[in-house]
DNA sequence: GAGTGATTTGACCAGATGGTCAAGATGCAA
DNA sequence: TTGCATCTTGACCATCTGGTCAAATCACTC
């Protein structure tokens, strides 16, 4: 595998692509995003993508030129969504607000898309193959900027005097842990993150944990 | 893939392994662990492990029935030694230094055994197939009793009331994304664990946001 | 050093899988 | 309806890979 690239048929329309391809295609990274969390990139056989996506193989082959151009297709289209909440981190918010509603998204987004978080894990396990320049230079422009947000608010004495990219690391790990390790999770406590119950909870002991180790109160009292 | 199971060739010694067989199981171990846990179970290949361990594929299906026979002694193999931490965590000491101590056994795992804790979250993340049963009955009853322990503590009043399982799953969470992470860690700091001074620092942060985070003053003051 | 069982290997097989291709089916504009 | 581009598919191929096997080699006992 090399690098993101394009897998757009070269026969489509000028000014986009037609509705047959629009559909075929959202089909195509539904099915894949299944099947690739579940079984790595390895694991996955174009096949079982085909069947799932309820086409031939040859036919997915016609909209993706390879097994590899599907996973990046794939990668590429959660990419956006799931590193998407920690850009809302407001410098001018309340930090505890601000953090508690980080956290809460990102815990959202474990229980909703569980799949992209197993596939980014999964991505990164084996070495960020295809993603690992996006992530030394989006993602750490994203995570520098925050980080300073972050900072910024222990210099005004608001928070614990904290490593504010240790910080995002934490609560990054938590979060997806509750996703990508959601069998041991289940095996352990018989519940998990589709239960909405044991989702508020987790969410409260998180968010509570956390802040409280920044030193913010939480819950918040007055309110 | 069915469930762990034996592999020893059935025609070793009644007391035990040969020379010989000690010496390749081991260097067949060794190998299969970094394979598995650079490239997952379906991505490694046999031939690859053999290589790695300097034999051939054949000799090393004379040791081992097959490649889910390899990957379930190399599961079994690291599992005790990965979840031995917890079992040290002791009712009688102080609630403080008990859980610093953990959270620094478990960080130090991540930054001495890696590939154990990749091995390990890959398998959790396929459905953990092979160690189902011991998370359901082992490590849930191990999780139970020292959760138990926690509980005991906040009732003393030494705590403050958080939920004991979700503070081991934070503590699993925080370290061990260290490890499976580092691609991504090391892209977005520089570093990773296998820098002394930078596994001190997230030894600090993650120690540090977590106590604070359960009310225990940390570092301690007077010493 | 002869004999016996343990160890090692290359040749080989069968199934799985990514990808190609030519032909056929379908949608659509004139 | 006709004609053309898009879409779809089954047949097929090359390669990879897990696993078998018979033969060769090695280690150790007597």
């Amino acid at each position: 595998m090399t690098s993101l690239s394009g897998q757009t048929p070269e026969n489509s329309r000028p000014g986009g692509l037609s509705r047959i391809q629009e559909k075929n295609r959202n089909l195509i990274l539904d099915a894949a995003l299944t099947e690739f969390s579940r079984k790595g990139f390895s694991g996955a056989t174009v096949e079982r993508i085909a069947a799932e996506a309820g086409m031939s193989k040859s036919n997915l082959l016609y909209y993706f030129s390879s097994k590899e151009a599907i996973y990046n297709a794939t990668l590429a289209h959660i990419l956006e969504v799931w590193l998407a909440p920690l850009k809302t981190l407001n410098q001018d918010g309340d930090p505890a607000k601000e953090l508690a509603a980080y956290i809460c998204q990102k815990m959202e987004m474990s229980a909703n898309f569980p799949e992209a978080s197993r596939l980014f894990a999964n991505e990164v396990m084996q070495g960020a193959p295809q993603i690992l320049p996006i992530l030394q230079t989006d993602l750490k422009r994203l995570v520098a900027e925050k980080s300073l947000v972050i900072e910024n608010w222990i210099e005004a004495g608001k928070l614990r005097r904290v490593d504010p990219v240790h910080l995002i690391f934490t609560i990054w790990a938590t979060t997806q842990h509750y996703a990508d390790f959601s069998v041991q999770i289940k095996a352990l406590t018989g519940r998990d993150l589709t239960d909405p119950d044991f989702l508020r909870e987790t969410e409260a002991s998180v968010t509570s944990l956390i802040l409280n180790g920044v030193g913010l109160a939480w819950p918040p009292e007055g309110e």
